[in-house]
DNA sequence: TTCACGTCAATTGGATACAATTCTCAGAAA
DNA sequence: TTTCTGAGAATTGTATCCAATTGACGTGAA
């Protein structure tokens, strides 16, 4: 699984750079979006206790954060499970995300600087030698950081944020819906629109980003569950018929 | 202050309908947003707890999950204070509500059913009766919840959440830079909206709300803190005089 | 007077203990 | 076999305790 942090973390040199909370958020963080972990696993606080090395104390609170980041849902007496977006939830993700990317495209095409434009397409470059070592893990976590990166051009901080949850959820999407080889043009897209708005066309690359999200969510497969166990709920809210007896 | 809810609140009658975290997250939520907490005012975890009537560990839940929606910022070893935006949050948190809440202009006019239109037309009318009776903070809670519920509308339960998170810090930016009867043109305003939106012209709808939002920021004073204490470090952040010795 | 320093009170961070709730599963009854 | 039931285990919710940090105050020296 994650592996875990040791005490020389807290090194000399170093500036203690994360505090342990920070540490411990982001372990689970990155096995959720990384697909390390299912949708819909149950996370025990003991058992996140135990492996951290920390009292309980400090795994509620963090995952009290990652479940108000939409990562997680905790029922009261229940404990925490991976969330496990439903078709609705999935589509409104990617809804909420081309209104907010596509409109964010005119500020960014405005506010970019060479040096922006050299750090992205590193990014683009990376995810070009992802795609061919077939480290699927590094395409997934390069093209999230590609769109938040791209958004924190905006200054804005509200948007930015805002985005970074949103294509943590996305990730959780995929992980649920997404066919195993499901998106290949991604990578080439994401230079292609670096193009457009380093010429300064604000409007093409808002259409764009809006193409570029419908296809990614296209191209999803919404109709039976990518992983092992399904979700009957899910399947039987949507048949009507009177439960015998 | 606030008042505190007494346990008759769970009655058998009534279904029990939030729970105690969910209760007193809504008291501190409102005494901020209605501003009867000034930004800045420490919130000490033992004095709520007292107030409240519960441990210190409740207090704490709620209290990250403020801080997590921007209304509490929270430091380390140093406990919990009400928010006070800088200019360049209040800035950046308008900044995104155009962004979002006009390109919501589309799907949401898309979207009115003839009961929102109702629900919407009520809500104006109760900042009218507010602005009548000189309720300020009726006028505030009004005009917030226009907002929410005409984003409500594109049935995107994540814009939605981040909306109502702006809107929330929108109220503590006014708090600290609004003058006090500053607003005036601000609910008649909101009828005009209703009128584009229900004619179906999103684009005039986009453009008023745009307009709208530059207004109420437009009317705000950033130059100097509305409240009592000014922030030195923003004041002596723009002058780069030597420090003497 | 002003600054530096050290002690002490106040407050928060984290761990543990106990209470409350839910889940599991064996066993009985239909 | 299937379903219901209940006792026990497992897990979470809350309170309390102790350690660690911060901030205030008072003392003393320059």
């Amino acid at each position: 699984m994650s592996t875990v942090v040791t005490s020389s973390e807290r090194g000399v040199g170093r500036v203690e750079s994360v505090s342990r909370d920070e540490a411990i958020y982001r372990h689970i963080y990155t096995a959720i979006v990384e697909h390390h972990i299912a949708p819909g696993t149950k996370l025990p606080e003991d058992a996140l206790a135990e492996v951290f090395g920390v009292s309980r104390t400090v795994v509620r609170k963090v995952l009290g954060r990652l479940a108000h980041e939409g990562l997680l849902r905790i029922a009261r007496n229940r404990g925490a499970r991976v969330a496990a977006p439903t078709v609705g939830e999935a589509r409104g993700v990617f809804e909420a995300r081309r209104l907010v990317e596509c409109a964010a495209m005119h500020p960014v095409t405005g506010a970019l600087s060479a040096a922006d434009l050299r750090a992205l397409r590193r990014i683009v470059a990376e995810e070009h030698e992802a795609e061919s070592a077939g480290d699927q893990r590094q395409l997934i976590r390069m093209s999230g950081e590609f769109h938040v990166r791209l958004m924190a051009i905006s200054a804005n901080e509200p948007l930015t944020e805002f985005l970074r949850q949103l294509v943590a959820r996305s990730s959780l999407i995929i992980a649920m819906y997404g066919s195993p080889g499901g998106r290949r043009q991604g990578c080439r897209d994401h230079g292609a629109l670096l193009d457009l708005i380093e010429q300064g066309d604000a409007e093409r690359a808002s259409e764009w980003m809006d193409e570029h999200l419908r296809a990614v969510e296209s191209s999803l497969n919404f109709r039976d569950r990518a992983d092992g166990r399904p979700n009957l709920r899910q399947i039987f809210a949507a048949i009507d018929a009177p439960v015998s007896r």
